[in-house]
DNA sequence: CTGAAAGCGCTTACAG
DNA sequence: CTGAAAGCGCTTACAG
């Protein structure tokens, strides 16, 4: 009978009564003021979330159109980050979402003023937010916590603290089964040219690889083992560096099929064949492993699902919804195509 | 001294003095209740006119983040509207404009209520709209000039009138190279594998082809002539289809990358050498072109340029600029690389 | 940090 | 039809 949650639509002042405070002391929460003790804007934001509340602004934006949600991307000119935006978009006209793109981009990320920029979302009726491979900090998770405006992350860069959602694969399975599939092969040179030490992901790649050589008695070489982008350029650099080497390797994991793309462009003007004279195993399984020459061997994760996945969530937690677990992640499955072959003895 | 147009903000009762009535009225007036007089309805819209009323939904919207511009293209999973996709996000990264994709697809572009749409964009502060390769109606083109919300076109399908903004290449003058560079080198029988006759692009494509054989005499053969869709699959079906005649072409010109490379599969599959059994040129010089196997002699549009160019002209139509011309064409440039080759005698 | 009080801009209900 | 009065929901300024 003395439900909380009554069919009228909660204003500020039901939210105040709720959480025991004033109509200004929600005012001040809702618009991320930072005169509020940290107690009273928990439990504000508690009122918040249990009642519902939306400000006016919200109320008109939704009943005016879709929920709209901001996804910040380095560049869709990858074949990794095209398939996440596919799966995302995909999800977004089945949802009836807009997906707003464009005005902060990774690399505006640290120039922006997170305070501002979390409180024009809130204002402009913004649902949420999806970073991909993005750098964060905690006062960017932060500013958008306190305004209840859910985050959700996509292989994090510099994870700055816990309590924040996030979808990934399982890089470190996958690292370690691409890893055995070499070693399997015959191989015990093998190096690892993985994206940068800031990336999660790449990192947990890594250590797939080390424990994949550890475990059949291989060990590592620091040589071996380099970190740069997720990029041909890159691919082509490290590389190169390590076919010069005095033993080089005789077999190639890169932390991306991008990456994979400038092995074998350098192998290629070697006159290197793969996989004869050099193997090579990928990583994301994109539509590119179909299209080289030979077809790919690689890791794949089924990048379009996790974009939809990170989507879904977004929504879920603007709904007030708890997600099953903060962390999703999706299983990656070695595909053996046409790049991978014994070494030569 | 007494201008009418001070510089604070117009707020619902300054309208009201200038109009000489009391601030319900203009309230109502607003709404578009109809218990106003029609005489002092029309003072109170000449007062709101003149002083460029905009009720604080509006003011926030406008006030309260980078412009948003509708983008309605149909996936992002191709080469030609990645590059379309990264120009655009790059001028808007610029112009700090935030893109609006995912509601409303192509697909669903018919489904739509045009008319609601365009009322929703107007309500949500939205500044125009970029259609790619989608299908107009005159209806839809109304729905938002009457709402004057600027639409460009990024190469249109179906054009239903005159009188709407859009941007292409030179496709005709394009096709036309393609053409020639086969003929010069010896070709005569030299087939289209088109996109969609819907598509002005595609058949500026096929009239330029057209243009090249009649200049060199060669006369066309209607079964050399097909048109399907942008896509590597319709290459596949209308190479196995060319190939099958009593008179297969030795060459082929496809309407764009991604049609070539359902003819390099095809060869692949057949065992025909591309270039020496067989010629190809693709349309667009994606960066697809570079990494594939020959590489891809294609007609290079400058995509990432066109898109910038698309979103340029919106803002300026929502300033209330004009364009210097309606139809924006870049110019297209026949890059050749190794697929193409004289035919074997 | 908090909230009573005042204020803002718009809308509603109703008397004339 | 019109507008004084009351009201709504949020925010601001400031005293404690």
């Amino acid at each position: 009978m003395n439900q909380v949650s009554s069919k009228v639509k909660p204003v500020l002042a039901t939210v105040a009564a709720l959480a025991g405070v004033s109509a200004p002391t929600v005012s001040k929460v809702i618009n991320g003021r930072d005169d509020v003790a940290d107690a009273t804007r928990i439990r504000v934001q508690a009122a918040l979330a249990e009642l519902g509340y939306e400000s006016p602004m919200q109320r008109r934006t939704r009943s005016t159109g879709p929920a709209m949600v901001d996804l910040v991307i380095d560049g869709l000119n990858t074949p990794y980050s095209m398939e996440l935006v596919t799966g995302i978009l995909d999800c977004a006209a089945i949802e009836d979402v807009d997906v707003v793109v464009g005005n902060v981009t990774p690399a505006k990320l640290h120039r922006a003023n997170h305070e501002e920029w979390a409180q024009r979302m809130v204002e402009s009726g913004r649902k949420g937010l999806i970073l991909v491979t993005s750098e964060m900090t905690a006062a960017l998770l932060d500013s958008f916590e306190h305004r209840n405006i859910p985050v959700v992350v996509i292989d994090p860069l510099n994870p700055p603290r816990q309590g924040y959602s996030s979808v990934g694969a399982t890089n470190w399975a996958g690292g370690k089964e691409a890893t055995e599939h070499l070693i399997e092969l015959g191989h015990t040179r093998i190096a690892y040219l993985g994206g940068p030490n800031a990336a999660e992901c790449s990192v947990a790649r890594l250590h797939g690889y080390l424990a994949a050589l550890m475990g059949h008695g291989i060990s590592s070489r620091p040589a071996y083992i380099l970190a740069g982008e997720f990029n041909q350029p890159f691919g082509v650099v490290g590389t190169r560096q390590l076919l010069a080497l005095e033993e080089p390797p005789t077999a190639i994991f890169a932390g991306s099929d991008s990456i994979a793309l400038g092995v074998l462009e350098v192998a290629r003007t070697l006159g290197l064949r793969v996989p004869e004279d050099l193997s090579l195993v990928g990583f994301d399984g994109t539509p590119l492993t179909e299209q080289t020459l030979p077809r790919l061997t690689s890791v794949a994760q089924p990048l379009q699902e996790m974009g939809r996945a990170a989507l879904r969530a977004v929504l879920r937690l603007a709904k007030g919804e708890a997600l099953d677990s903060a962390h999703m992640e999706f299983a990656t499955e070695l595909i053996i195509r046409d790049s991978t072959a014994p070494p030569r003895v």
